[in-house]
DNA sequence: AACTCGGGGCA
DNA sequence: TGCCCAGAGTT
């Protein structure tokens, strides 16, 4: 499929199908479509509409704007949410209206300079306002690109955001640049939409190469998850003859809060500093690791079974701690990886 | 409860 | 450059 045929096909559809009467549609002035794609950068059509409007008769131009405190430019963004974004639209508007005599530059780069303003917002105010050629590469857009390219991996690397700014450009028209700037973004809106995309209904639908693979449901690919950080520590299984081991209470709140837990150290060498412990160190004994994971980090644990005798002389500074024998195991919280631990550890025959 | 959105700000 | 964030809506 040519550019050509590509946005032709777009431009046909959207004249027929797309949204012709938004209140920011009626007056396309880059002061309202600046206004309108900065609110709809966070928020959904339907619930920017109503701000739109009262936003727009408090303040109908860049100069009133500017003008205006910015404690109520604030108040009329209230429930929008993305407040910094309100904060850079005041600032924006006294740009424009002091550096600018009140009108808005007309390059891509220009736009791209003032504050809130990125690469996407600056296309789609250029390409509405003044008709210049401009590509957009909002979310809807990304969207639509990523499933006709069938795009491997996450639309917000750097590597795929270059592809989809190259596909999104290449497929720019000539003319009717702004119809078709607010057609892509239709697409993504009402057809073309993350999860059960209209397909049958798209102009695209016999060229789109997710849906010939009828894998139209799989892109774009979700974003990865982050990774969640590596913690290590060290679990001293301090066990007597009779296989009894040391377990401290672990502080009321915080990880495995009020539970009983094996006592842990950073450092090896830091079991000497035990107080109260008759410790054999010389027969500590590194076992394997084993991972744990929380929601928000891996704890990888290295136990260490070392020798202990003279159970009775035996008090460690700090939390409470008991001897648990699993034979006879006293009726209290174990952290899951404590008392896996012991069942793994704990021989009931020597 | 997890995911989404475009741009800013920070290491 | 690559990340984390803001905040409300959507799924």
């Amino acid at each position: 499929m040519t550019p050509e045929e590509f946005n032709t096909a777009v431009l046909d559809w959207f004249d027929q199908y797309g949204r012709h009467n938004l209140p920011w549609q009626q007056d396309k002035t880059a002061y309202f479509t600046w206004i309108s794609e900065i609110m709809l950068q966070q928020t959904q059509v339907t619930t920017v509409i109503p701000y739109f409007e009262r936003f727009i008769a408090r303040f109908p131009d860049v100069q009133t704007l500017a003008n205006a405190d910015q404690d109520e430019v604030l108040h009329l963004w209230t429930g929008l949410g993305y407040y910094a974004r309100a904060r850079n639209l005041h600032k924006t508007a006294q740009i424009v209206a002091n550096d600018y005599y009140g009108e808005f530059p007309q390059t891509v780069e220009a736009l791209e300079q003032l504050p809130g303003i990125g690469r996407s917002t600056a296309g789609a105010v250029l390409s509405i306002s003044t008709g210049k050629r401009a590509a957009i590469l909002d979310g809807n857009v990304k969207r639509v690109l990523a499933r006709f390219y069938a795009l491997e991996g996450w639309t917000g690397s750097t590597a795929n955001q270059k592809t989809l700014w190259e596909y999104a450009e290449r497929n720019t028209p000539q003319q009717r640049v702004g119809d078709y700037t607010q057609a892509m973004m239709d697409l993504g809106a009402t057809l073309c939409t993350r999860s059960k995309p209209n397909c049958q209904s798209c102009p695209l639908q016999n060229h789109c190469t997710a849906l010939k693979l009828g894998r139209s449901n799989e892109f774009p690919h979700p974003k990865p998850k982050k990774q969640i950080p590596v913690k290590q520590t060290i679990m001293l299984l301090l066990q007597d003859d009779q296989h009894q081991t040391l377990l401290q209470q672990r502080p009321p709140t915080g990880l495995w809060g009020g539970l009983w837990s094996l006592p842990e150290v950073a450092d090896l060498r830091d079991a000497n500093n035990i107080t109260g412990l008759c410790l054999d160190i010389d027969s500590a004994e590194p076992l394997e690791p084993v991972r744990h994971t929380f929601s928000h980090f891996h704890l990888d644990i290295t136990p260490v079974r070392v020798r202990c005798n003279n159970l009775t002389d035996c008090v460690m500074e700090g939390n409470p701690t008991l001897w648990y024998n699993i034979q006879q195991p006293q009726n209290i919280g174990l952290a899951a990886p404590v008392k896996r631990l012991l069942q793994k550890y704990t021989r009931t025959s020597k």
